[in-house]
DNA sequence: AAGCCGACTGACTGGCCAGTCAGTATCTGA
DNA sequence: TCAGATACTGACTGGCCAGTCAGTCGGCTT
């Protein structure tokens, strides 16, 4: 056993323990005994406990950043979207561990430690923002703000790699990427016109008063939707 | 100063450390240095750290499961829907502070009441996959997976709640609401007609995907379409 | 075989903080 | 005015756990 694969254990020990239990309930010696080494040992490869987690999240953030490549808007673009939702989704469902931790365990660090992660977060949202202009620009992407478009398309992402993580949910890798693309494509709502068709009756029966006079936002144009009924 | 008031008074100072720090590093003595009582006044009001916390989040639970209104099929969706959307906001917009511990912070709590948590998280998404449900019965709904649909809104809405509470970004409500309603109904990407139908088990690699160079569907804008190229 | 060296050990310490409680202040009603 | 009740105080304790370090172990060299 020579330091490398000692380092090796630890850090897997770390891993397995730090997703179990979130950061803070994660004891030096619970990874330790996983480990099956002694406290000290633990001190010989890692200055502190702060570190070893600190290493776990770089490593998966290298991947991630790795993973994502950025979009050019001359070849086909459907494709390039996809893609870069499909290697981020492997990314994080081949490390549900430190995912889960990082979705929801992110807190209740050292303040340097959370702006990391921000900090991380914050780029990825900017590259998103970045592609979304662009595409606006190029008629690929809906008028509206890109910043919330943005927002939107993380949090979804997050929360079914979130679900994931947390072995709520066993999901297809393809299966998130086709439908996250879809609902970004099409959204999943028919709109009211292709419904009245659908729909029995329509009694006025009103049981919300939603009342919402205020709607400025009117989108442009409510897309018709043609061929909408196939699949 | 009756009891009733320095209740409040606590319960107002305990909002806000938890939500400056989160759960863990907010500290009893911040607790009652805010509210300007003696460590030992806390505890003639409430058992434990636990328990405030608890209290807390408890009432905005109350609020937002009150909010939430089941959908009736016989009225008008879209406005029920938007209501849905919009109570929620507002509920979750107005406790801000509340908001960004249980979007983020909401671990290293005792496992009794991150079950807690959990349990109103399912049950939310319970109630919205039962609504998808109906609404796919009536046509109201895309084909596809609900449980998936309900997660991306789900996250979705967690996210740009999250950065409002975080004071990442300060949106109007309406916006919000309606940005995301749009998004439901028709996504925001344009897209090629050509990948309307898509294939459920995908072949899992080759990042660049079947290059379709395809006849358009955007009203407006042309854009170019070359050989591919990423990066 | 002797002695050196790097790897490993685990009992221990020091700091932190939730929760306690003996004591003090303030109020209330007789 | 004073006695009892109620509200409040803050120094203190006990438990927990990250991090330490004096010491063991076993392999390698000479």
């Amino acid at each position: 056993m020579n330091k490398i694969e000692r380092r090796q254990d630890l850090l897997r020990a770390a891993r397995s323990v730090f997703a179990e239990k979130g950061y803070h309930e994660a004891k030096v010696d619970d990874i330790v005994a996983l480990a099956k080494v002694a406290k000290g040992t633990f001190y010989l490869y890692f200055p502190d406990k702060r570190s070893v987690f600190a290493e776990l999240v770089q490593g998966l953030f290298g991947r991630l950043g790795g993973a994502i490549l950025h979009v050019d808007p001359g070849a086909d673009v459907d494709a390039q979207i996809k893609h870069n939702i499909r290697a981020i989704v492997a990314v994080l469902l081949d490390d549900a561990a430190l995912t889960s931790i990082l979705l929801s365990y992110s807190a209740g660090l050292d303040p340097a430690f959370v702006t990391q992660v921000r900090a991380f977060h914050h780029e990825v949202k900017r590259l998103l923002v970045g592609s979304l202009d662009e595409g606006q620009r190029l008629g690929i992407v809906q008028p509206g703000d890109t910043k919330l478009y943005a927002t939107f398309t993380i949090g979804a992402l997050k929360e079914v790699l979130f679900e994931n993580a947390m072995g709520e949910q066993a999901r297809q890798r393809e299966q998130i990427v086709t439908a996250l693309f879809d609902v970004l494509r099409r959204g999943y709502l028919l709109s009211d016109v292709a419904r009245e068709e659908v729909t029995p009756a329509a009694a006025p029966t009103a049981p919300a008063a939603p009342t919402a006079p205020t709607a400025p936002t009117a989108p442009a144009a409510r897309r018709p939707r043609a061929g909408k009924g196939t699949r």
